[in-house]
DNA sequence: GGCGATTCTCAGCGTGTTCTCAGGCTGGGC
DNA sequence: GCCCAGCCTGAGAACACGCTGAGAATCGCC
């Protein structure tokens, strides 16, 4: 993936951000780095700010089509840019997004993205005989399906994407919660429970293991 | 290859990837016009806006079906326009696709109408025992015939093409009540359980299931 | 224009879900 | 063994969500 913005702090953070979900990113400045990048490398997915030194977001674009590279562009484009939403469909963007914009919507859009470019199905997560499969919102242990309630769902997914590694509470919170939230980390702790208490205890296993003073981390080999 | 749009930038935008992909492609950006170049060439397949000056989209298939050419039509539909998707099937077009669209979709379902070569009608939908003719409109339940009024049909459409997905209620709303609509989103569940009452109640069965907090899925097994 | 079919609005109800809180439990340091 | 911070859990209050019936508005056809 790569991302061309020149705001140098953005980018880094949203560089930052998008590899914690588990994307492998690159960040250039301005657009001519950017046309070179994305001529010379086969990316999945492009992330181009619209006002950009050299070679703005719309001519990066333009020149990408015309030389044949059909990688899929988000846009981002200031509300009140000179060029709106619709030009940067008209030039071949694949979808836009305002600034400012949260960060969850980035990543939701770019998972769209991907999707469409390649129409298979995303894979399902899964932790020994644990699965999650995103699109379907079906949860399993084997063959046996578990319901879950929209934030069991979003934690347990959470802790699918970065199985085997350590999530804090508050990184927990700040990705599974919606961010206006600011009460006691407490909460996680509860539906830590309510998801043992439905992946486990009927099955007589252990999924999510905690860390004392860490967090919690989910693996393969139970 | 013939391409049709009023948008005069995106037209070539399209033309120049297309061409880049090896296709020959001309580009006009009526109605009339398209009438014509198509009813004059025999193009091997074409790709056709919906709204467009003078005769759309809709009445530009429904012309040449009329006159006995048919050549693969590939509809651009813009999610907010007057018509839907499923009427473009009904009309004629082999397929459609949703402005904004990717152009690495665009190429991918364009190489599969070619390869398909001539015209084949959208399978019938179903799960289970439940059936969904696009173009006959006709729903049943194993023999049993059942009829549904417009909404009901459309909705039942596009759970039946999302088959074992979820679908929020607001992807509902985008994609089978028209964008002009802005109401409560509880008009979907007041078509959910029209629908309910008339595909399960009389035959005792559960086809539409609720997920709480994301949505509704349909799937094959009950 | 009139009539029935269809679509949509609205408010009430029951239930599921989220979150808070307080008290109990546990593991690790001393 | 004792203590404390951190974690777990049960109970319950507040809230959100989805379902439904009734009726108003609209559409389409004769």
């Amino acid at each position: 993936m790569l991302v061309v913005d020149d705001e140098v702090r953005l980018a880094e953070t949203v560089q930052r951000g998008l590899a914690a979900e588990g994307f492998v990113v690159d960040v250039v400045h301005d657009g001519e780095e950017a046309l070179w990048a994305a001529t010379e490398n086969a990316y999945d997915v492009i992330v181009l700010d619209l006002m950009l030194p050299k070679l703005n977001g719309y001519r990066v674009v333009e020149q990408l089509r015309a030389k044949g590279v059909w990688t899929p562009v988000l846009m981002l484009t200031a509300k009140d840019g000179e060029y709106d939403q619709a030009d940067a469909l008209d030039l071949g963007a694949d979808d836009y997004l305002t600034k400012p914009f949260s960060f969850v919507v980035l990543v939701a859009r770019l998972r769209a993205l991907l999707r469409r470019g390649a129409p298979e199905r995303p894979a399902v997560l899964s932790a020994d005989d644990l699965t999650l499969d995103p699109v379907s919102h079906a949860v399993a242990r084997g063959e046996v399906p578990i319901v879950l309630t929209p934030r069991e769902f979003g934690l347990l997914e959470y802790l699918l994407r970065h199985k085997g590694e350590v999530v804090t509470k508050s990184e927990i919170l700040d990705n599974v919660w919606d961010s206006a939230y600011d009460g006691p980390a407490n909460v996680v702790e509860v539906y830590i429970g309510y998801l043992r208490r439905k992946l486990d205890t009927p099955f007589d296993r252990k999924s999510i293991h905690t860390l004392r003073g860490f967090g919690y981390r989910i693996d393969d080999k139970g």
